[in-house]
DNA sequence: AATATTTACAACCGCCTCAGG
DNA sequence: GCCTGAGGCGGTTGTAAATAT
């Protein structure tokens, strides 16, 4: 303890110096790193806090630990389950237990043990402290850059990015997220770093949650706890698909607004997966279908483009795009959102501003004859990375943008700047009949271009 | 030194899904 | 189809410690 308390002395200064360092450069910094290291360092096998938290607690505790074994002898009554911090010796019963009869009917514990824990408790507390497999320490910054990706593309789904963060429990990332939301949002600074956000797709979205969750089991299936380091790095659009103004396009949407960036609109909508939606929203509030286009290329897989919007939901400040229904105003205690936003199931409508009612918007069914960019025969069954079809689809997303800014503004493809207007012309993705999620994976990009109906382009 | 604020963390609560009867 | 219990998940709260003022 007495070495500890001399190595934490070191450490807080260093801790202090970089704080100092770090607030002036804007950055995060590595405080919660070096408070968390001074706290997991006290204590190799067991959270340091912990044992301060219960020590501070000893009057409490102590008549506690009387009461668990007075309770034994005297039976403590139904009802009469003990709350609050766990102590050593309910540790003990409660790993005694779950290696004798493993994990699972929580609720026996209580029975077979006499432990005056209810079957949640217990379960929570094996889970988060005392499973064997877990990793005791500081979420380091490769964890970091893990949950801010998990969470751009996932949004709050606490246990999926814990099931990709192996020996992290939900429960922990979901404190680190908040703490890290909450002192970002007091400096004003965006949630996601710009090379994450920028080279992520959006979060709230079903297929990267189900996608991660194949994922998870695929890595549970074969193996090793460790998470393959490229996983961090090299994100960056699908070009095979897309053509690098995207790229831009996209980033500049985050960066560019940062009142959008900031919370709103990478928000997980939902609580609870709808397993059997077709529709989802996704991150812009819209609805998205499980068969829109695949941008990006992380993890060897494809994402969504966000679905097809009004353009209008883009311009004004309040982000009408949002759908109202989606996120709600006690998502968290510090108030890290700043509009008026719930969290419901995903709804087919969306508030329109001025609109008492609910606006359906629903894109019509694309016209055949009206949305032919270029000869269907051809760009629709060729592959989406055919070199036609690349050329073909970079060249209407310059003409689209070019339509946009003017014939003067038209640099090339690749150096235009493609602004928050532009981006509303952003062809997405629309089809109610490609619901079979295999069409993820040949979605099309000309597909993608109908929605708009930029169609000067067409030959 | 005292007080206020921030941070990290454990634990609880309520809601949900699912399986079994 | 309904009910019930178990388990899971995400949101929230409470607390000590660390840090700032």
């Amino acid at each position: 303890m007495s070495s500890a308390s001399s190595g934490d002395d070191g450490d807080h200064k260093a801790g202090i110096l970089r704080v100092m360092s770090s607030a002036s450069s804007g950055d995060d910094g590595d405080y919660k790193t070096q408070k968390r290291n001074r706290s997991s360092s006290s204590s190799e096998d067991d959270d340091g806090r912990r044992l301060k938290y219960r020590s501070i607690l000893s009057a409490d505790q102590e008549t506690d630990e009387g009461d668990n074994t007075g309770e034994e002898g005297g039976g403590g009554g139904e009802g009469s389950l003990k709350k609050g911090p766990w102590t050593a010796a309910e540790d003990e019963i409660l790993v005694a237990h779950v290696k004798k009869y493993g994990e699972g009917n929580w609720n026996a514990v209580q029975k077979c043990t006499g432990l005056a824990r209810c079957g949640k408790s217990c379960r929570l507390r094996w889970a988060n402290h005392l499973r064997p497999d877990l990793r005791k320490g500081a979420i380091t910054p490769e964890e970091e850059r893990r949950i801010l990706e998990l969470h751009l593309r996932i949004g709050n789904k606490w246990a999926q990015m814990a099931a990709l963060l192996p020996g992290r429990t939900d429960n922990e990332i979901k404190n680190f997220w908040n703490t890290r939301l909450k002192k970002r949002n007091r400096a004003k600074l965006p949630i996601y770093p710009a090379d994450i956000s920028s080279g992520c797709p959006l979060n709230g979205n079903q297929e990267n949650a189900d996608m991660l969750t194949k994922e998870a089991s695929q890595r549970d299936e074969t193996e090793d706890s460790k998470v393959p380091e490229v996983e961090f790095k090299d994100y960056k659009l699908n070009t095979d698909i897309f053509p690098p103004c995207f790229d831009k396009l996209i980033g500049s949407l985050v960066e560019q607004d940062s009142d959008l960036s900031h919370n709103t609109m990478f928000m997980c909508p939902s609580k609870r997966p709808w397993k059997s939606d077709m529709m989802y929203h996704n991150s812009y509030g819209c609805r998205s279908s499980p068969a829109a286009p695949a941008v990006f290329d992380q993890f060897g897989k494809y994402s969504m483009l966000p679905s097809p919007c009004d353009p209008n939901l883009y311009t004004n400040n309040q982000f009408h795009g949002y759908d109202p229904n989606l996120v709600t105003p006690k998502m968290s205690s510090f108030e890290p959102i700043h509009r008026s936003i719930k969290l419901e199931p995903p709804s087919h409508q969306y508030s329109h501003p001025g609109d008492i009612g609910w606006v359906d918007i629903t894109p019509s069914p694309i016209e055949p004859d009206q949305s032919v960019p270029i000869s269907p025969e051809i760009s629709r069954f060729l592959p989406y990375n055919h070199p036609i079809v690349r050329e073909q689809f970079s060249q209407s997303v310059y003409e689209a943008a070019r339509s946009i800014d003017g014939p003067n503004s038209a640099e090339t493809t690749q150096d235009h700047d493609i602004n928050h207007d532009a981006f509303n012309q952003i062809p997405a993705y629309f089809s109610s009949e490609n619901d079979n999620e295999n069409q993820l994976d040949f979605a099309h990009p000309f597909d993608v271009l109908d929605y708009t109906g930029h169609r000067e382009y067409k030959q």
